[in-house]
DNA sequence: TGCAATTATGTTGCTCGAAATATAAAATGC
DNA sequence: GCATTTTATATTTCGAGCAACATAATTGCA
């Protein structure tokens, strides 16, 4: 192995981290009117699609753990985009379900997707195949776990 | 744009935010025996590349900034990898160089990212045209800066 | 039945990551 | 030469992200 790829450039996990950061950038204006984080508004994607999650599924949907999580669903509970609640069949799970004040976020939220699209400079097709790109290589580092 | 585009799974900022933190997982059981973090990990492959560099050079390299770099640095420096010292020409200059102790840990780590090419199950030449195309897409991101 | 193993979530402690602000040194302009 | 602006770094504060551990409920099996 050439000694080039000991650079940071070479690294394909800097370059993923980096854009990862770079895009969070460009969100953070947009999600800042409404008074969201990025990964705050990650969980709204998945409840707006579903009103309500465990946080078991919302925790492998989104890859991270209660330690993340628990305090975050707090901070969205306490500004009231969400509820969480003790299932009665099965007490040790917790079930989130959006509020009203949530899913009136999604109205406001409906045009960041397209918004970015166009600030990226890249075609909506070219999107969609880098995204399968990636999530290839994601499942194929997952199953490496 | 279709309903289907407001899934998480549509969204490529998620793939990049997702598969980034699953590299980090890969990274961390070959980085702790190093006692290393990942971001530390990265400041130490441009100082193996130069040796030493400013604060600010180091930013715009990894694209973080102060808040993060200077605490970061201050504990690098206090487990003997790096020594921090302000120039005599500008002393608002922080010049970072690396220690004995810190080229030490170059060989030690030199078999990391073969190691992880080969868990990835893709060949070098998918990852370094996968680096190139995500490099394209934050160049367009950074410029809508 | 009863007890060990598993499961779901919560807590603690540490490290990023970044915005906002502070501080001190150097450059600039008059 | 001195005030203003710019530059480089540091500090504060908050929100993730995650490992390690804690806790309580459920399951499974002898």
């Amino acid at each position: 192995m050439d000694q080039q790829r000991f650079t940071l450039d070479s690294h394909l996990c800097f370059s993923l981290y980096a854009c990862s950061r770079a895009i969070f950038r460009m969100y953070r204006p947009l999600l800042d009117e409404l008074n969201l984080t990025y990964p705050q508004y990650l969980v709204l994607l998945v409840l707006w699609d579903r009103q309500e999650s465990s946080i078991k599924e919302l925790s492998q949907v989104l890859s991270l753990d209660s330690g993340t999580l628990t305090p975050m669903l707090k901070r969205m509970e306490a500004s009231g985009l969400l509820e969480r609640s003790r299932s009665l069949e099965d007490e040790r799970i917790v079930t989130v379900r959006i509020t009203e004040k949530g899913l009136e976020l999604q109205d406001r939220a409906s045009c960041i997707p397209a918004s970015l699209v166009e600030s990226s400079g890249l075609d909506i097709n070219q999107i969609d195949m880098l995204n399968e790109t990636i999530r290839t290589l994601m499942s194929s580092v997952d199953n490496y776990r």
